[in-house]
DNA sequence: AATGAATGAGTCTTCATTCAT
DNA sequence: AATGAATGAAGACTCATTCAT
């Protein structure tokens, strides 16, 4: 029970830490603040984290722990690249629909500037980013993809799912994003297979 | 002289909060850096501009400012709709190119979160996707494009595009990325266009 | 044996408070330090200390204690005043050639300022002093000293006393401090002046 | 005039510094304090020095700075080395009468821990010892002094020195150290037994 | 218009101390 | 008696902004 409890703290700062810094920004939210919000003390904080910036990558960490495991899962049980791909981008908006706080920080603090958020957001940014070269790499194998330059695709189908959840946020996600996964599956098809994926993913 | 000398202050505060901001972020840099790096003194930016904020406003502004022109004037130099939606991109990566330092605020400080900045990030992201859209909308009447959601088909793009850069800046503008004109000319034609796009563009 | 280890953590606390005290002072090291160091909990200390101030004061006084008792003893096993007076510089200089750590806080901290800790302080110094004085007060009697004023007398010779230990401390107890003990004793004895110094100065 | 003013606040903040750290310690005073007392915001203090650290050590080197000047300018003016020596103490204890403030720092926290504070207290103590050093180095060629060893010698006479200037420090300074100048200057000549304590010593 | 010294509100972080177990 | 997680008051330091010159 006392070790409930202590997980209980942590990850109630955590979640103060991700709701925060997805609202106002890693630089605008105090410590203080994520305090209150977690219901500890000030000085808690520093028991889980050896400062601000810590708890930061920890909340990265995270997230991508939790997303990245549910994304190789959920691909890992399709059998075709495209089926994988599709799935990866549905999954993708599924997951970020229901955690919106993630979303946030995901999306909003991504670009900060201090080394240590460089390199977690650049970690994050690779881990979502393996995952889909793994896809096209593969479909480039099976004929499915055109003659692409595998990084550059992944970086570029990435970049345009980032952009579709980006507006969702910045719109205080007030729709559904999950709406636009046939947008975003067709831009990734059509952009990066093969004319006649179609017949070729059918035969399959 | 008098005058000129003045505007000269002003830019050289610009264009140095413009690196600054680049190198090391928004929050990161103190406006006594700015004021040094501009060879001006710490109260001088205070006659320029009200605050801080209002400083990073202004370099959004000017890197605004600079960029959409060309991109118009680029864009209306062609006559199809797809030829525009490449010189759009094309010219993007150039001017990426050739001013890494606009590219890096661009990039790394979009999704800041203070307010105004989330207001002026939004407006700059806002008027790129506009050009892609009316490029986007005009290439839906005359065929070019297939059944698409012209907004989230300009963001995704625009995603891309974004994805891109960011790869090349996050790598140190150690490459060329007008190199990779072709691969997201190809990603935004493929993904967007009907399948028979080239016939049709050459028959226009 | 319940009570045994009691005493034990008392003594040990004790141990690794001097032995921190010395090291880096008292303002910094922490609570949390001499818990770890003694092996014992952080709240541990407040069984036995109601505060880290007395903490120290209770190194203090185990150090008085230990020091003192063992100088009058030796002290009393002499019979004339000069040679108690060696015995005293003698027994002085091995007892802190023999424990560093308690040299080290004797001196270091000697002169810090909470009230608490000078209160302390100036009973530690009183303490030699006093034995001192009782010394030399005899010599006085016996003829051995000048006319002197004995409280001053005392005072200067325990400066000097404590000036060479702290050099040796500061020297990180490289060398033996004992060695010293002749010079220590002859500059108590004789004074740093030929006995005839009078004549020889009057030459000139 | 501005150039006074600001000498004027560098000034007055060290002269704040050097009263509180004297009456209430290093640790025990705070940069607020500071601040207060010497009528400048907590800010202006990190204009004029890095840290308050650094405050301490620049204490320290106002004091130096003017008292080793004088001494050695004192014991210049004298022509015996036993004038010297008596010049030299007879200035020390003035020196110190006439600023309570310094001296109470430089006894009172010439032990402090942090290393900054060792080095500067060690400059300290040796700017001291290298005059007396001289004036007895002098004093074996004359054959004022006895076959001593010089360093140890400067040492002991300086802490001699010491114990009075920090008895009536501790005393509040209620008296007139400098009616102690003769007890110093015979302690340092002729030592503190008699001339001929070695025949009465043998004598009982 | 320009300067740059001065301001002081605001923040992260530390650490002696407590208390439920 | 012992633990060690939790507390929260306190303090050093930063920096955007002002204003007298």
């Amino acid at each position: 029970m006392a070790r409930k409890r202590v997980g209980n703290k942590r990850v109630r700062i955590i979640a103060a830490a991700a709701k925060l810094f997805g609202d106002k920004g890693y630089h605008d939210t105090t410590t203080a603040e994520i305090a209150e919000s977690a219901g500890v003390a000030a000085g808690t904080i520093y028991i889980y984290f050896s400062s601000k910036e810590e708890l930061l990558v920890a909340v990265f960490e995270e997230f991508l722990g939790r997303h990245m495991e549910r994304l190789r899962d959920g691909v890992q049980k399709e059998k075709t690249p495209k089926d994988k791909l599709i799935r990866l981008l549905t999954l993708g908006l599924e997951l970020m629909q229901n955690n919106p706080d993630s979303a946030r920080i995901f999306l909003s603090q991504l670009r900060q500037s201090t080394k240590m958020i460089t390199t977690v957001s650049k970690r994050s940014s690779r881990a979502y980013k393996d995952i889909i070269e793994e896809v096209l790499t593969e479909g480039t194998h099976t004929g499915l993809c055109r003659e692409i330059n595998v990084p550059a695709a992944a970086s570029m189908l990435f970049g345009a799912y980032q952009s579709v959840v980006l507006d969702w946020v910045a719109d205080g996600c007030s729709y559904i994003v999950t709406d636009l996964t046939r947008e975003l599956s067709e831009f990734a098809l059509y952009g990066i297979c093969r004319a006649d994926h179609e017949e070729e993913g059918a035969a399959q």
